[in-house]
DNA sequence: CTGTTAGCGCGTTCAA
DNA sequence: TTGAACGCGCTAACAG
């Protein structure tokens, strides 16, 4: 059986009238009788007709595709970024075209054959943007916003956990409840996630003249294994560890458990994210949540916002930066 | 500063040729003389024009979009699917629709709409499609592969880990290894995977004469969690425990640790999918790997041939079974 | 090799 | 309220 496509030509010819009428039939706010619209109505549930969105894009300018930017999604805060933000976007009425890239620094190459689609906005997470890539979308002129990244740059919109905020609390948390060694596991040293939590949590140490320990990570678990066994069988230990992010805090819980160093007692641990798995039973971790769902509701009323205004007036980027907070479960001990 | 979209009219009036021409340099295979393709490309690269793929594809039919949809992703098996398959995608020129269901029992009119943009195939993983979809679906003569679920339809195909075989390899598995009382924790009851999973195993301990113990968990952490702990506090607690997935496993690990059962030597526990947190430090779980690239390039495969050979012949629905393999940890005990 | 012409399926004027 | 005509940006014939 060969696909037949049925045209809103197709079903005004059987119904003898023209294809203007049908199409007025779909487009909100056209003035058809109620009478015709239902005979069109039923004819277009007979015949299995759906308006083509191409051809109505190509005319309206509008696709209702947003192009969405992913990174590598081996940490779990992701999927669970995608799925919302995808759900939350369909019940808006836009559709997600997704473009999944390998490499953590994209590049126009990439880019370029997305934007052909002429979707209407961009959301960028888990990624960071070559600065040729940033030229390009403001000449395009192409709304846009970033999910906890950011780039320093006029064009487009930032929404992001305030991750500066939290790595200040997490280190004024630690201080106050008697930890004095005090040590950070960073992520992927040229991300602003890793950057900001760093920033914040030296901050804080120094502002109650507290020495940091640093080692890396790279966002990963085994990183974080890592990280975390250098540390703890050093000759002088951290009895605190904040680690960028939740699954380098379980790395790093893995690994204290193997040399036999007991958490919280000797060494308390805490992440950043709060994914699933912290909340397990065989982790319980301490940890930092961001607020998932209020953050994707910012994103999306800005980039929506940022495509219903486009042409009205020069743009200007918009940053928004959301608060988390503590999860207390079981791997912070307090000291005093 | 407003957009202009530049067109092959704007760039052929900028040299003083037909607007063909410039058609023709973006269409593979066209002739053109060298001079003037790189004439045009030139202007093309200068004013920043790029053919428009909608206006493209109203003519072509072609629209280069595969729709992709995904149900729940807690599992963490099935965002690096979605990652895998999407980057494969890319490279073989199409790009990914997205669809990401909140029920897992996907209806009309949330496919609708998506199928309005004129998708070129349809990739289902982790999701049911109800029987109206698959007869709507059917009708559209619409390219479609099921990605670890199966139908009983003539319509689409499959490709499936070989999820009964799985099951039967880990039961003979656990048998051989000296194990007497087996359990099983299911995962979604209407899923064909867990069923599968079950049945497999169910056949290798007829086989042997041994009994099977049945509990549920939902494929989730918890239900894992929930499920052991029952399992491991009756009367006649079970020396071996099969989870249809990974994260239940997790579950039931944790839970056996907190009731103070030792693992594996009170009892084994063996999961499926091979996640990454199987491989944790903290986990070390024995389990059952599923070829993913494997599985991935036979789907883009079942569904490109499917969308090339469209119309030129009656479909016959395809189904591809790929076994997976035992990857051995430390939660499985050799008893004998 | 290149220009001309005719649509792809639809929304949107302009008259009636 | 409806129909006729036009054009969105492009590809695909057909001539030359």
């Amino acid at each position: 059986m060969v696909q037949k496509p049925v045209t809103a030509h197709d079903i005004a010819k059987h119904l003898g009238v023209s294809q203007s009428t049908i199409s007025r039939v779909f487009t909100p706010g056209a003035s058809v009788s109620e009478d015709t619209k239902k005979r069109v109505l039923e004819a277009a549930e007979l015949l299995g007709y759906r308006p083509n969105l191409l051809a109505r894009s190509l005319i309206t300018k509008k696709t209702n595709m947003i192009g969405l930017v992913m990174g590598d999604i081996d940490n779990p805060f992701y999927p669970e970024v995608l799925s919302k933000l995808s759900g939350e976007l369909k019940q808006r009425g836009y559709n997600v075209l997704l473009l999944s890239s390998e490499n953590d620094n994209l590049q126009s190459e990439e880019l370029s054959p997305f934007l052909a689609y002429n979707i209407e906005g961009l959301i960028v997470t888990d990624v960071l943007l070559s600065s040729s890539v940033v030229t390009h979308l403001t000449e395009l002129d192409m709304p846009m916003v970033l999910f906890n990244r950011y780039h320093p740059s006029s064009h487009g919109h930032t929404v992001c956990c305030d991750n500066v905020d939290g790595g200040y609390r997490i280190g004024e948390y630690l201080i106050q409840s008697g930890h004095r060694r005090l040590a950070f596991i960073a992520g992927n040293p040229n991300t602003s996630t890793s950057q900001d939590r760093e920033k914040g949590f030296r901050e804080a140490l120094t502002k109650y003249g507290h020495n940091l320990i640093i080692d890396h990570g790279g966002y990963t678990y085994e990183g974080g294994f890592e990280a975390a066994s250098r540390l703890l069988t050093s000759v002088e230990p951290p009895d605190g560890i904040f680690c960028a992010n939740d699954i380098m805090a379980l790395g790093a819980m893995d690994a204290a458990r193997k040399i036999g160093v007991h958490i919280p007692d000797d060494v308390s641990i805490i992440g950043f994210d709060d994914i699933k798995p912290a909340s397990w039973a065989g982790y319980a971790l301490t940890t930092w949540t961001q607020p998932v769902e209020q953050m994707i509701q910012a994103a999306i009323d800005l980039l929506l916002a940022s495509i219903e205004e486009k042409g009205q007036m020069q743009q200007q980027g918009v940053s928004q930066w959301i608060k988390g907070q503590l999860v207390e479960r079981e791997t912070v001990k307090h000291r005093k």
